[in-house]
DNA sequence: TGTGAGCGG
């Protein structure tokens, strides 16, 4: 049971470190994932945080989004649906 | 490297 963050305008400066202690100021942080492109390798400039609950993920976004970090300021929003990662397919659809 | 949506363990 987790609650995952779109985190928007992340400067390139900033490492998984420094976000997972920034959103665990807002509660408890199950992970923080940097999204990379997978075929260059080069970091797109958002990130993914997965917190513990729904409140601790809408008070992270109350306290960080718009937070300024490292000269930019953060957009944190909830995340899409998770239907991406599914493996790159849904489920067996009938 | 910028308004963006994750594919890894």
């Amino acid at each position: 049971m987790s609650s995952n963050l779109h985190v928007g305008n992340l400067p390139f400066e900033a490492n998984g470190v420094e976000l997972r202690s920034l959103f665990e100021q807002a509660g408890t942080v199950e992970s923080v994932r940097i999204i990379t492109d997978r075929y260059t390798g080069r970091p797109k400039g958002f990130a993914f945080v997965e917190m513990a609950t729904e409140a601790e993920a809408a008070k992270a976004i109350q306290l960080l989004n718009g937070c300024p970090m490292k000269g930019r300021n953060l957009v944190v929003s909830r995340a899409r649906q998770e239907q991406r990662r599914g493996g790159g397919r849904w489920r067996n659809v009938a």
